[in-house]
DNA sequence: AGCAAACTTTGCGCTGACGCAAAGAACTCC
DNA sequence: GGAGTTCTTTGCGTCAGCGCAAAGTTTGCT
């Protein structure tokens, strides 16, 4: 779909860019160098589709600056937020699960950076570099439980726990600390948190409003803090 | 948890039991022979935890007969049922994920026959049997894909959709054709049906009504038919 | 600076689905 | 065969959260 910019418009990748992230930790840098000079690397603005759901999925990526969103799309057009992705993870790895074609859209939510690999490079990968396929596998183990206690959420909560919890597992995800609480690190909507938590964005605006008036959370346009993440907890257990 | 029986109490197993079955299906006759001689079955009643969530995954599984539900139970007590598991199989492949542990509980719906390996088989069995990893990941990928979209469908759509949805993937996973439709070939109570689908049994029961007035299903005790399957399908897509 | 677009807040009425309650039906086990 | 258990149905009152509406605020664009 988008066209990744050429490799030599680039300075070349420095290994340290992977060296530290799980998938690639026990390899060596000539390994890093080999796997380096296969990626293609490429910047993407906010809101973009890094790849759309059903598209025949022909590289894998690995997000290493930003933060990308995973979302389905009804058939009525509502977006529903299955998960979110932070830098240094593994992105787009339907071949991991047996997929030809992507289970769902990743869009991102700043501005980020990914490299990318050709699919046909997978099998590769997983055979030849110690520790790949482990951590590969444990990615999507986390993604799966993650996706479970969705719905384990979602059929048991009420709406008000449900935010709670959200925006409990965002700071403990994405959190940045900052002066007096925890920011969520990238910008977010009423709209996002309402589409993760399977309500509106009027609930999320009540709910965000009332929790402001009591000292746990602090907001602005597209930013939301939380102060006091042991009360949110204790909201979130009811 | 439970006693294997020893294997001697039961007939040599026959290599036919697995040699059809996807994750086996490109063995030949001596591996088939090899891995069955190093498999325990065992016979579970309905109703029974074949392993419990949180439990070391020390054995993994290949359902041979019956039906099984997967289920997570939270901290409140309530049961919510992730999916069902057919025969032929794999279940509580914990380790394909990464995880040392099971991520949720496995109860028999049926009367059910299951074979087990230990789990230090496990890598042995993905290096050495061709087909066996790809298979899996496949029913893993299955299996991320039904638990995607019933996140979706608990978030944008009405209980009447998701119980009628519910209905339908049960019919086609798991129906067996009779004179006059298509029967669920497991027991299930209204309240099994309502974990499903995150709602009371009440509703369940109100709906179920409703729809056998209009001719759309027939239900006695722990058993539905369904007569009318498209007009379901008109229902969940509203 | 000024306009447009995107995001947020708040009020109000409504209703789908739940909670509670109670009775009826089917099956199981002595 | 009868007592107990489990499953199902149905009625009724209630309310959490949605839908709609409208105004306020922040940001970006020209």
């Amino acid at each position: 779909m988008d066209k990744p910019l050429a490799k030599s418009t680039l300075p070349r990748l420095d290994e340290s860019l992977l060296s530290h992230l799980p998938p690639f930790s026990r390899l060596d840098r000539r390994q890093i160098r080999v796997i380096l000079d296969q990626a293609t690397s490429r910047r993407y603005d906010a809101g973009i589709a890094i790849f759309d759901e059903g598209a025949p999925a022909e590289r894998f990526y690995m997000l290493l600056d930003g933060y990308v969103r995973v979302v389905r799309i009804t058939s009525t057009g509502e977006q529903v937020t299955a998960l979110h992705i932070p830098a240094g993870q593994l992105l787009g790895i339907a071949k991991a699960i047996g997929k030809a074609s992507y289970p769902a859209t990743a869009m991102t939510a700043t501005e980020s950076l990914a490299l990318s690999w050709p699919m046909h490079l997978w099998d590769g990968f997983v055979a030849d570099y110690d520790g790949f396929a482990t951590e590969t596998y444990k990615t999507v183990g986390d993604r799966v439980s993650e996706m479970n206690n969705r719905i384990v959420e979602m059929a048991t909560q009420q709406v008000e726990q449900r935010v709670a919890n959200a925006l409990l597992r965002l700071i403990n995800q994405t959190g940045r600390k900052v002066s007096d609480g925890i920011e969520i690190d990238f910008p977010i909507t009423r709209q996002d948190l309402s589409e993760l938590t399977a309500t509106t964005l009027h609930t999320v605006s009540r709910l965000l409003s009332a929790w402001e008036k009591q000292g746990m959370v602090q907001s602005k346009r597209k930013r939301i803090k939380v102060c006091d993440p042991h009360a949110l907890v204790v909201l979130s257990q009811i």
